[in-house]
DNA sequence: AAATATGTTTAGGTCAACCTAAACATTCAC
DNA sequence: GTGAATGTTTAGGTTGACCTAAACATATTT
């Protein structure tokens, strides 16, 4: 049975093509173990679940080689990005949600809204090309451009980097980040990285000068930047 | 156990909850069956679900004699009920969303927002006292003052009636009755009521002028008005 | 007071989405 | 190439929210 026009899904599998949207992105076809990972969900539930999405034709699953999305379970995926990051967008521009605090809510209203309340958003924000936290928002007709970006633990000493996006799951992170000065649009520096998984240094651009701050590699993974090209 | 603190609700909860608040609000504790007519379920579906909601603390449960909520049940209702009404007038005056389609899209959030989400847009919105329909939104700790008002088809004929509200819950009704000038604010004047239960003919005052219009006894029943002071 | 109509509940079943514990398959290291 | 570690699936169970069909209780009419 091939998924073929637009039928509602629910919250549960809307979560699953998002999950699994986001693992493919990164890298090789999501295992099952890995959804169960991010989803904090056992690996036998996904397993289960992983089937009917199967059946549903929006995904197709090679036992013990992982998961990947269909053209239709794609568009699913993506609608659903949409109105998460519209939604984001929204909550930030229109209504002066808190940076850390967007997600949490985006994540339960975007299975309720629906999609004329999200292009309605969209209008009234001029169609945002990105979330607040620097990810792209895909079309209506379900295309976005998805940059390969460096992460900050990988990214060379000495050069101006411009941060790009940060990972929006974590409030407190993100709460951290902020104070540090680092969200997307951010010119930092790289003046040191200290061995084994030691902590970085950086100078921060900031408004009224900079400043030096140090962190940890597992922190630096959540930020994306580029080289600076000017 | 009673219903003590502000637990979360599941969607159909809610919704019970509404129902119950709604038909008690007219007359007699709500029996399984108006219940059951109202949410489009099956008596013996309501009656699990009953049991349930005593079970919660959120309604006392006479077998064969009705339904009460409790104090926390009410409360519970009530919150829902700001919820939607605060979202209708959000998504009506903000992002200009047509009259009647306005209850389907809030049906669906009022699960999912977050009381931060419902506290944003009322501010935003100057904290409103009705929502489009004319319905009174409850205040945050959960006062409602709910007029006993006239139906049209009720109404005495001769004098000038104000209407002050219309049920929301039927998109085409609501449509048709925008387009017979009958809203919340609307002046009108029954003009002639047929006998058994034939239509009803009435003034309405329009900006510039006025038109005479003939309304059937079921949607004049739909309509709540009061005799105009002035 | 019996018969009928109406309203309510019980019995038994389904489906989605989860769970734990146990079995099974694959890969990797030695 | 065997054994351990890792990853996946099956088996069996739970919960919420619904269903139909049948049994039961109350109310109404005659």
């Amino acid at each position: 049975m091939p998924a073929s026009a637009t039928q509602a899904l629910s919250g549960p599998v809307e979560d699953y093509l998002k999950a699994i949207y986001d693992l493919e992105r990164v890298g090789e076809p999501a295992s099952t173990n890995d959804i169960a990972l991010r989803l904090a969900i056992s690996p036998a539930s996904v397993s289960g679940m992983v089937r009917r999405l199967a059946d549903q034709g929006l995904i197709t699953h090679e036992p013990y080689r992982g998961v990947r999305l269909t053209t239709g379970g794609r568009h699913a995926a993506l609608r659903t990005l949409r109105r998460h990051r519209i939604l984001e967008c929204y909550l930030t521009e229109v209504l002066g949600y808190p940076w850390d605090r967007v997600h949490e809510e985006a994540e339960q209203l975007e299975h309720a809204a629906s999609e004329e309340l999200i292009e309605r958003m969209a209008s009234a924000l001029g169609d945002p090309k990105q979330d607040p936290h620097g990810a792209p928002i895909p079309t209506r007709d379900g295309r976005v451009e998805e940059v390969v970006l460096l992460t900050l633990s990988d990214a060379p000493a000495g050069e101006r980097l411009r941060v790009r996006r940060v990972q929006d799951e974590d409030a407190e992170r993100l709460r951290y980040l902020a104070e540090l000065g680092i969200r997307p649009g951010s010119l930092v520096r790289i003046l040191d990285k200290a061995p084994f998984e030691g902590p970085i240094t950086l100078w921060v651009d900031e408004p009224g000068g900079g400043a030096t701050r140090a962190i940890g590699v597992g922190l630096a993974e959540q930020v994306f930047v580029e080289i600076a090209s000017d």
